[in-house]
RNA sequence: GCGGGGAUGGCCCAGCGGUACGGCGGCAGCCUGCUAAGCUGUUUCUCAAUGAGAGCGAGGGUUCGAAUCCCUCUCCCCGCGCCA
């Protein structure tokens, strides 16, 4: 959530940013319309609880002098009833003044393209020599700003619908049977292709300066709200029938409310921290989109990093995240490009935001394969994570990347290194190590 | 799942109907040739702030007054049961 003090103050700010954010600003006016009865209200309720307890304290010392206390008792059950009154109607003030705060978007930080729509999120930086089909060039050279280097292939890849059928690496129709659209058995080569892009990764971040976590695949009503906004909950989380308990979409929400209502020391930080979790996400909003394979599913693998850090170091931190998400993807030799993503496609919590998109040759597209943001205080803010400062105590700001988010991975690798007759993968040599094989054939 | 014991400020711990004790740590200051020790203050949240209110795992209840008594729930520890 946002920093309330900071929307009283300067409102101005946070209107702009509902506006480059093409958000409604009815919750900030909402917000306004309600905290101004929330704090007349508190101050009534204030001082009869200032009587209250001035009246409370004066007969255990008419008590003592043996006098009579009656008449006080009932004046003070007289305030009693009034205070309640007051109390229940703040309770209602209070509910829907937080809802109208917890609508408001994170600020946005200067370097965010101001528009709406992939097509315009600002394309940072490609890598990679992709392999482009003849009739894809004209695609890749506007996605790459004429930037991307590429060689020109006469024949399209086999999407990794077809390769994987034909390798029997996937088993969707009898996962579609026992569960349903978009789950899939993964088998055979492809399955330890996976279990090798997992400690590839756990290795590469524990080598930079992260701690390894698998968090519970669950969480509490209370953490998922504090980690995550209402957006998420609606589209993409899964909720335990009968339960206080939600099927985490990302690692993300399990480690940054790991620490929730704790106060931490300005030296403990920064905290680099890697998940390892399966995500579940009913993707409710792509009916139709990406329907077949592996490459959109209810649930997959990830390895995620996570940053707590000090709020004037988060910035940094931003570009360390992307720089260890890119270094992954040229550790497997994955072309890709880097987008700044706009204001209208940031999520509420993000204050800026990259992603890196692969090249899927077979689509003739680049992808999404990793998402980093910087929160800043929105997050932790929402979970009442604090560390103390010389100068008292400061919201931490909250940063997250994707290392590897195996499916999609698993089918860049499968669209980018397909053997010249198309009959089998080649394994990306910086996982050779952990395959065992560096081919996955038919055979 | 059953029985017993617990949860108190950043940490440890006392209090068990009269408004949260003490210690440790942190911060600020004093003192000292420096450091250590010692001494003093401070340490969470909210508000229209020289003031006031809230806060003892969470939520209810009883009472003029609840950390303290009652009810429901959560988590932790010990034992029993079950179990990959």
């Amino acid at each position: 959530m946002i920093d309330v003090k900071k929307l009283r103050e300067n409102p101005e700010i946070f209107y702009k940013v509902a506006e480059n954010r093409f958000y409604g600003k009815e919750f900030i006016d909402r917000f306004f319309e309600l905290d101004g009865k929330w704090r007349e209200n508190l101050k009534q309720i204030n001082d009869l609880k200032h009587e209250k307890n001035i009246a409370t304290e004066s007969i255990s010392r008419k008590i003592k002098e043996n006098a009579d206390v009656e008449t006080i008792k009932e004046s003070v059950r007289e305030l009693n009833n009034r205070i309640s009154v007051l109390e229940t109607e703040q309770k209602n003030i209070e509910t829907e003044r937080n809802s109208a705060v917890y609508a408001i978007p994170n600020l946005l930080h200067e370097t965010v393209p101001i528009c709406k729509g992939d097509e315009n999120n600002r394309v940072v930086k490609t890598w990679g020599v992709a392999q482009v089909f003849r009739d894809d060039v004209p695609e890749f050279r506007n996605a790459t700003n004429n930037a991307g280097q590429y060689m020109i292939t006469e024949k399209k890849p086999i999407s990794h619908v077809d390769l994987a059928e034909k390798l029997s690496l996937v088993d969707l129709e009898r996962a579609g049977k026992v569960a349903g659209a978009r789950f899939y058995y993964l088998k055979n080569r492809l399955l330890k292709l996976e279990m090798a892009l997992e400690n590839f990764a756990v290795d590469f971040l524990s080598e930079r300066g992260f701690s390894v976590v698998e968090p519970p695949f669950m969480l509490n009503y209370q953490s998922m709200a504090g980690a995550t906004d209402m957006e998420t909950f609606r589209d993409t989380l899964y909720k335990i029938d009968g339960e206080d308990l939600y099927l985490i979409s990302t690692s993300e929400h399990a480690i940054a409310s790991m620490l929730r209502g704790e106060i931490l020391d300005e030296k403990e930080l920064p905290l680099r921290i890697a998940g390892f979790s399966p995500c579940f996400r009913k993707e409710a909003g792509a009916h139709g989109k990406d329907t077949k394979g592996i490459f959109r599913v209810h649930q997959f693998n990830k390895i995620e990093q996570f940053i707590f850090c000090r709020e004037e170091d988060s910035w940094d931190f931003l570009e360390e995240l992307l720089q260890n998400s890119e270094d992954i993807f040229r550790k497997l030799n994955i072309p890709y490009r880097v987008v700044n993503v706009c204001s209208g496609e940031l999520g509420s919590l993000a204050a800026k935001k990259y992603d890196i998109e692969a090249w899927f040759g077979s689509q003739g597209k680049f992808r999404e394969v990793v998402s980093a943001s910087n929160d800043t205080d929105y997050q932790a803010r929402s979970l009442d994570i604090r560390y103390r400062t010389k100068d008292g105590n400061r919201t931490p700001h909250t940063l997250n990347s994707t290392a590897i988010a195996t499916t999609r991975v698993l089918v860049a690798i499968m669209e980018n290194n397909q053997t010249d007759d198309g009959e089998g993968i080649m394994v990306p040599e910086a996982l050779v190590p952990y395959t065992g094989f560096d081919l996955i054939t038919s055979e």
